[in-house]
This record gives structure tokens, sequence and C-alpha cells, in this order.
DNA sequence: GGCGTTGTTCGATGAATATCGAATGACCGT
DNA sequence: ACGGTCATTCGATATTCATCGAACAACGCC
């Protein structure tokens, strides 16, 4: 974990980088659970992979642009990117219209 | 090159998939060439890779389901399939709208 | 039939990716 | 300060990917 995580500057992402980090299956189902509701819990995903391996695909989505890291004690809490939506407007609810992962909880 | 391409069914092309083939630079490159005009010819991309290379980027849009290919004698002709709008609306204009490379010929 | 044009396929290679378990670090209670 | 929870990092591995050159295949044309 970290005292302060990273985050890319949203005119530095490019849109391949997003369209990558969209691609995985995982990946799209995390940031479509995220658009459907608030902000969550990290481990609040029930994702079908070991701790490591969900913190890899964090890191991917943080780099992206597509999502913020936040402290929140010894928890945290992962967000959409409103700005996302300034860069790359429509983008991010035209995939999410179109992806069949609308996973719950 | 091949007397019959194959051409995945629409029906089975999936989200992440299209989102992986548009997610590398030349490839958007050569779809946003694509949609701005008409289809064309193979060699008519002015890629900066090899042949080789080149084919290799076509078969990823053509098993994406983004492209067909076609014969025209010895040539290849290359067009974006309809059908896709289809299978996921809005995707590839929303794609395309935002992409930076507006390339011409 | 032979030749040039046009793509494809076949290794080969180096880089990136997805995955895991183990070790580590940060924080909060007690 | 100690232990527990939570997430990251590290090393390892297996897979995929982008790239090239060389060899090959299909076609049209002479």
């Amino acid at each position: 974990m970290q005292e302060h995580y990273p985050h890319p500057e949203m005119k530095t992402v490019q849109l391949a980088e997003v369209l990558h980090a969209l691609s995985d299956p995982l990946r799209l189902r995390i940031v479509a659970a995220l658009a459907a509701g608030e902000e969550r819990g990290w481990g609040e995903f029930d994702a079908p992979v070991a701790p490591s391996t969900l913190s890899h695909h964090m890191k991917v989505l943080r780099q992206a642009g597509l999502v913020t890291h936040r402290r929140d004690g010894t928890r945290c809490i992962v967000a959409l990117r409103p700005e996302l939506e300034e860069r790359f407007p429509g983008l991010l609810g035209t995939v999410l219209r179109l992806a069949p992962e609308k996973m719950g909880a």
C-alpha cells in the first residue's frame, strides 16, 4: 500500500492505453462495477484471482487514468476518475453500455 | 494470400477482443483510415512496418471482426465490416471520434 | 511456362502480460 | 509494542505479442 498513489495527468493519457486497459475482461468488470455504483473498497470486487494479481490489474487501471486509489486507514478506496469524461467524452459510457459484464456486488 | 479469408461470425465477436484490436496505434490508424473513406488495398496504408508485420495486424483486425479481406486478382481489398455497428452500436464511431490519428492516404 | 507483384506463413527474438506464492510494509486496535 | 488486516512488491513462470527476414503461394501477364 502507499500513502499517496501516483496518478497520471489526464492530458497525458492516450486513447490506445485506455482501450488496452479495458480490453481485459476482469478490468472491464471492475470498471463496470464502479460505474454501476459508488466508489468501493479494493477487496470488494470478488475477483477470481490472487490478491497480487488483482493489485497488478488495479495498477494498470490507475496508470491508464481510469481510476483513482485513495487511502482510508488500512483500506484502499477505488473510484472512477471523473476527468476521463472530459478527456474522452462518451467513451466509457459507450463501452459499458455494450459490456455484458453487468456484475453486481 | 488466400482464395477465401476466414471471417468470424459477428455474434461470436467479443467486446474485449474488439477493444484489444483497437488498442494498438497502428491498427487504430488502419481502422480510422478505412472509416474516413472507402475500402482500400492492403498496401495502401503506408504503414511503417514490414509486410509480415502488417499482415499480422491485418489478421488481428480480421479475427476481431473489424474488417473483411477480399481477393481482387492479385490484390487484397480491406474494408470495414458493416455488421459491427449492429453488434456494438456506436462503439466504432465513438472511438474514432476520439482518436487523434486522422490519417490521410 | 516463366516472371513480377502481392500477401502469407514460418521461425526467431525481445518485450510485455497474467498469474501465483511469499515476503514486505502500512495502518489500526488493543 | 504486538498482532491482524490489507494491499504492494518481488521473483518466478508461462503466455502472448510486435517485429523482422526469408521462404513460400496465388495470381495476372507476357
